[in-house]
DNA sequence: CTGAAAGCGCTTACAG
DNA sequence: CTGAAAGCGCTTACAG
């Protein structure tokens, strides 16, 4: 088997004319180190299963008796090697459970084969929101497919530009983000404009969609003008809309408003403005204000986890729902099915936009996506029992 | 300023008794380098509200006048580096925005700031469980206070050792793992032994808690006594468990056959399978079983989502809750209370296992914790209004 | 098609 | 306390 050290090339005295010898790749150095590092790192050469820990490209050449920078081409698979030699290289490699060390590897190419998922960080609930961990769920697998690895992070209201955001990218410990946008600020947009980084945003604020960077929309103005049609459609003339304070929450009102023009029926309509997204929040809001929302006959919320707290309390303060108010709620996540009545909501389209931001920002990492892409999405309405 | 190329301490012509003359540091290639590499990695000089994105501590150390040795050990906030050297080179690297490149100080020391967050993969649900989820939730968090990222991953059920769980941490892209573990089999935990990584274990199968690693279990034989006792204490006297097959199970089965033999009442107990805990399935069992169900007076489901496919099939066939059957479920998860009745349920203390279960793999990883750490928690009961 | 070399951006033992 | 050097494990331009 032929070795690759000592480099046969060696001149014995060096280069008369050249006053810097170059530096011969250490090729000695495969088993002392000089660096030392342990204290909790993986041991070196534990095994596992015949797999060793610590394989590198460099031991597969020498069993494979190639110099390793072949190795390192026929397991990018590159046009270059011989077929014979890739197909024993990566046999070898395979069987040896050899995988590649993935800091070198990003540090050679500048890039690391990790996405990050940044959603906002609420700092009133100790978890996300059910819509958000439903998503990150479906994009994790989705990336998988891609060979690539999802790092989860959250990002501030607007402390600016410093955030996980762009530290992440910065580190370098991703090639790209999903951003779930609906909180992030037009300041850190520009910045990470200004960085040229892959991201995608989803579900972009309003004021941000002009930005020109990668974006999924929903089409929430029609969110807001289903939920409307619905209600007017099951005969209630009195609505409700129960929201929060935002541009993003205005849009669906908008849409909400556009129906209540286009109904033939003279039909009211009133704002309950809650402070937050929470359950406990929209529960109390109702609760203080119980007359005037019975004096409404139809609810929509923003967010079904509103719409449970608005269903909740009227059911515990004795309103038959759908049968005096009707309440239709926005998101459709997994648990608007299991409430009794089940609730009546407009579908946001997870799945798809987990697939659709998936394979956008793969392709915008690979390269292979150069122009901006923007995709706008239909919500649609699901009939259940609330409505 | 004192820069540091050209080195001061070239000889011209080379030492006459060296062969090879050291390799100098390429200190010169601070711009023009060889292997190129863009195709949707970050642009060079891309800057970012004055802070520039490919900054190295080479070019920090230009500024700050000193090698980069200094500031390497600077940043680490070494003690061989003098306070005001240290001090003018961190305020420094603050002022431009410095983020280390993490590739490179993962390859240099052996170890990269993330931990792997692996759960099951449920081939039947598209998205995790809602206790996965918030623990998930909760973890980044706490990892985050520890400097430390998280990497969502998930594991099939019994494939062998190739799965996520060791490529992880055999890509060397994250230090160590926290396993979601009551799917994780004994093979894939002697792998993962082998392999001598920092990982730990929560929640563990009855068949792995003698394995020689670090673990956070919860003690689910109490909550099955208590979940018996309870319904007991409520006058229940024919129960019935609605449970899938498995070990984990089992352990819950043993703690209520146990609050039953304590008991000092007559309780006759039985139990009604399931294929998996899916809503959908635990809803259509026990409406095919109807009969079997509503001979029994109180239900202990093994999942709050079985929970609530019992309560709504309940419910909807007419069987008030809990005034004819009583039921009490497992979990706890955030949507338990919000059912109508409420659902009694056992809580786990997830967010006590995020925080130690966090703690304990930073202690790991930093070397720390040597010894095998070992936590049982006791879960709780929630008395709501299902009993 | 293949190999030797240089480089990615850090850390740290070694030698002042 | 500081600097120059070597090394971490890859990729890839360059030269056969």
């Amino acid at each position: 088997m032929h070795l690759q050290s000592p480099p046969r090339t060696i001149p014995v005295d060096g280069p008369a004319n050249r006053v810097y010898a170059p530096a011969y790749n250490r090729l000695q150095n495969t088993t002392g180190c000089k660096n030392r590092k342990e204290a909790g790192a993986v041991r070196q050469g534990a095994s596992c299963d015949g797999l060793v820990m610590d394989m590198t490209i460099r031991k597969l050449a020498q069993l494979a008796g190639t110099s390793y920078s072949t190795v390192s081409r026929a397991l990018n698979d590159s046009p270059l090697v011989k077929d014979s030699t890739k197909r024993h290289i990566q046999s070898l490699a395979r069987q040896l459970g050899y995988q590649v060390n993935s800091s070198a590897k990003s540090l050679a190419t500048g890039m690391q084969m990790n996405v990050g998922l940044v959603y906002p960080f609420h700092s009133l609930r100790p978890y996300e929101s059910a819509y958000t961990s439903q998503a990150i769920s479906r994009m994790r697998r989705e990336l998988a497919t891609h060979g690539l690895d999802a790092l989860v992070a959250g990002y501030g209201g607007g402390e600016g530009p410093t955030d996980d955001i762009t530290r992440l990218l910065r580190q370098k410990k991703v090639a790209g983000l999903i951003i779930f946008g609906y909180e992030v600020s037009r300041p850190q947009v520009d910045a990470l404009l200004r960085l040229d980084a892959p991201f995608l945003l989803i579900n972009p604020a309003p004021g941000i969609e002009d930005a020109p960077c990668h974006q999924i929309r929903i089409d929430h103005e029609l969110g807001g003008y289903l939920a409307a049609q619905r209600l007017i459609a099951a005969g209630r003339r009195r609505l409700l809309c129960v929201t929060e304070a935002g541009e993003q929450f205005d849009v669906r009102l908008r849409g909400f408003a556009r129906a209540v023009a286009d109904a033939e029926e003279a039909i009211t309509w009133d704002t309950l403005t809650i402070e937050n997204g929470l359950y406990e929040t929209a529960y109390d809001t109702v609760a203080a204000h119980l007359d005037e929302v019975r004096a409404c006959d139809g609810v929509f919320a923003q967010s079904d986890l509103t719409s449970i707290g608005v269903l909740n309390c009227l059911l515990d303060t004795g309103v038959p729902v759908p049968e005096q108010i009707s309440v239709v709620g926005y998101d459709d996540i997994e648990w608007a099915q299991y409430t009794r009545p089940a609730l009546t909501t407009i579908h946001q389209p997870v799945s798809e936009v987990a697939r659709l931001a998936t394979d956008a920002i793969a392709a915008v990492i690979a390269g292979t996506q150069s122009d901006q892409y923007v995709e706008k999405l239909q919500p649609t309405l699901v009939d259940r029992e609330s409505c």
